[in-house]
DNA sequence: ACCTGAACACCGTTCAAGT
DNA sequence: ACCTGAACACCGTTCAAGT
């Protein structure tokens, strides 16, 4: 009889974990320990704690995100395609979504995308200093939509006869996920549209128009 | 002496429970128990739990907000206008958006403002249809900022060299708090300039050129 | 009607003990 | 090196018992 097999690893912790969030929207050391049939402080052994295992969750995650590619095409193009893979890759395990959310990000497969995302604006003509401020904005609206998509089938919900115009729109439009994909692809056009607004000021205002483009 | 001073009341019971959220970013109901100087239990002859005392809050939290006055002034100012006193009301106590996020909203005070964004939005040629898709995002930018705003005062810490451009981004740019002013702030203003451009397309643009403005 | 203490089921984590 | 059972501190909630 050959040395006593290898119960745990890491992958199979992960694949436990994410099935168990993906059934039952919950991540409990003891729940997950009897779903891979071994004792709850096993688990100790292959990750520092429950934090780890949903830090490891989030960069397995986002090495399904590919990065803006660099290629030279049209900077809003490739932000929108980013920002579509990243809310697509949280799509897929909705149940997931809060529990990244509960701590903070340390993973860098987010931060690779951010980087290319800042060499973009950059060379696109934003400022150093706003450029911090266009990656939050868009982190904010991906976060916000993140949370949407985990949220109930029915938002809001408009008990009271005194809001007749929401309730109208409500049964007027898509619901459950249809609506989430609309209303992210609205939105984030109209962001991209106005923070390319942003880009060039029109052309006959603000004080210095030191930055005239000669070339084209 | 006289009959037993009562000792808990639901007003006393949620401003511990903000005071505790404010001090201790938690809240737990041995501890509000504690900071009450009563018994835990004692707390469920006022309130049905924990979620119930989470939802009064929000139900607080919201009369801070005044919804869009429908006074005629432009739609795109009354829903900035809201739109920033929702992330202010919700900046006085960011400890408390984390607990707001993990249960779904019930409160009537935020509909109404979104029934009369609603309102304005019909009122300024949205299709019933796309109503709910506009407020969809309106919310889902509101909820990320809202997360944005209860997250530590460094959300990206580019640990690897790598990462040049972002570094020296994040270096340039306002931090902590400032920084998630300024960044709402543009993010806003570029989101109500996108969503302004989807209600008059430009004129000499796009395939059906049906709707030709004749005036102006 | 309101408050209490004890109890319950359930968390994450630790650690001495086994193999 | 890896796994276990028992234990610990801490959750939210219930309930019979008091006043």
């Amino acid at each position: 009889m050959q040395r006593r097999k290898r119960l745990l690893d890491t992958e199979a912790i992960l694949d436990a974990a994410l099935a168990g969030i993906d059934a039952t929207g919950r991540l409990t050391m003891a729940g997950l320990a009897a779903r891979l049939g071994v004792s709850a402080s096993s688990i100790y052994h292959h990750f520092s704690g429950r934090t780890a295992i949903v830090e490891a969750l989030r960069e397995r995650m986002a090495t399904a995100i590919d990065p803006p590619p660099l290629d030279g095409s049209d900077w809003g193009e490739q932000v929108g395609r980013w920002m579509r893979g990243y809310r697509r890759a949280l799509a897929a395990h909705p149940a997931l979504i809060p529990l990244l959310n509960e701590q903070t990000m340390t993973a860098g497969s987010v931060l690779l995308g951010y980087e290319r995302i800042a060499v973009l604006l950059r060379g696109n003509g934003v400022p150093l200093r706003e450029v911090v401020l266009w990656i939050s904005v868009l982190d904010c609206y991906a976060l916000g939509a993140a949370l949407d998509l985990a949220a109930p089938d029915e938002v809001w919900r408009p008990e009271r006869d005194d809001l007749p115009t929401l309730g109208d729109a409500i049964t007027a439009a898509p619901r459950g996920r249809e609506r989430a994909d609309e209303a992210f692809d609205v939105g984030l056009d109209a962001l991209l549209t106005g923070l390319r607004g942003r880009l060039t000021p029109p052309l006959a205002a603000g004080p210095p128009a030191r930055r005239a483009a000669p070339g084209r």
